[in-house]
DNA sequence: ACATTTCCATACCGATTAGTATGGCGCAAA
DNA sequence: TTTGCGCCATACTAATCGGTATGGAAATGT
């Protein structure tokens, strides 16, 4: 009940670095194992099978892990776009785990996976609807105190600011980390452009 | 000379179907084989291995047949910002070929292969830079005649107009295809916000 | 007519794949 | 002490992978 737990998370850690950098499909067990001292067997008695592995990995790792640093990132400060500026700032740029090559796990997922297994897209759909929601109230907090417009629609800013990230991470992976301070400026300027 | 040529199209345009669908790592030569009539031997009499079979079809199918239809999506009116408007519709909406299940063939392979191989990134970058370098000019007409500021970096509203495009594509695998239409309520704004 | 090259078909190879079958070790309950 | 269960190790399978070897039909040049 112990030790077990241990193995677990040690085929999940493992699993998310080989598929972030590799991607899912190219993914195999056997890798996974070969650079772990987890056996075959120990595999399959924590999972019955590749793709509830994979599950595990969206809602277990990047979930409870990857998470919580998004929320962390969020400023507090009074500026909403000075926040939201931060935010895009810090996991593009001072994320200690993702980087500019290998892009965002999260986002590599959705390109990947999505299109592919029903389940995965629905996994992945929610924890995009958590950042969502958190960005939704920062956008609504500004407008009560009177820096923003009340007629933006906080929904559809919000998917705004993630489409942008999720289009830069995608970007930087071809034109290199440069690219992501020019980003940052666009984006700067997006933000003030709100009335 | 001539039914040769035949043959290596059609190793082409299946291997870009599955490949769109499915990947390019998880698209395997047998399966390309086994949906067409061609045979193993003359897969390997046309391209010397996989990789080269993949960088033969980002330069010829991708490259010259759905390049075309980029640069055949941008309008040539007056406003820019309806031009370059109807080019994100164009291309999200009404193209022909792509959907909004698997997205975009080029952000896709990007974002799969871009940090595996570099001859992919390079090529897949070219292909970036033709439809950077119509956007830049668009904003630079657009400067020109006076529509807009020319303390806008012309280079990185390309880019980022590019970046959105990235974003949404990789959302839409996601949220389906009515967020194509919210997201272009929201670009609409952001282009009506560059003064 | 013959020779040569182009183009492709078939059979095969070793490596790798996801998954299974089975056996055993350690520990707790009886 | 024995029984049972949680946890894992080893060995295996059938299928599939990218790539090669080889032979031959069809077109082409001489």
């Amino acid at each position: 009940m112990f030790k077990a737990e241990l193995t677990r998370i040690e085929i999940l850690r493992k699993s998310f670095d080989l598929i972030y950098k590799n991607g899912y499909q190219a993914t195999s067990i056997d890798e996974i194992l070969a650079t772990t001292k987890v056996t075959k067997g120990a595999f399959y008695y924590h999972f019955k099978s590749r793709e509830e592995m994979g599950m595990a990995l969206i809602s277990d790792v990047m979930h409870k892990e990857l998470w919580p640093a998004v929320k962390k990132s969020i400023s507090t400060t009074k500026d909403f776009r000075k926040n939201l500026y931060k935010m895009l700032r810090n996991l593009l740029i001072e994320h200690p785990v993702l980087t500019c090559e290998y892009g965002c796990p999260s986002v590599n997922l959705i390109q990947e996976m999505a299109p592919l297994h029903e389940h995965f897209r629905k996994a992945l759909k929610k924890n995009l609807s958590e950042w969502q929601k958190v960005i939704e109230e920062e956008i609504v907090r500004a407008q009560s105190a009177g820096q923003l417009s009340a007629d933006h629609d906080s929904q559809n800013i919000a998917l705004y600011v993630i489409t942008l990230y999720h289009g830069a991470r995608n970007m930087g992976k071809v034109l290199g980390k440069a690219y992501y301070m020019t980003f940052l400026g666009e984006f700067d300027n997006y933000l003030h452009s709100l009335k």
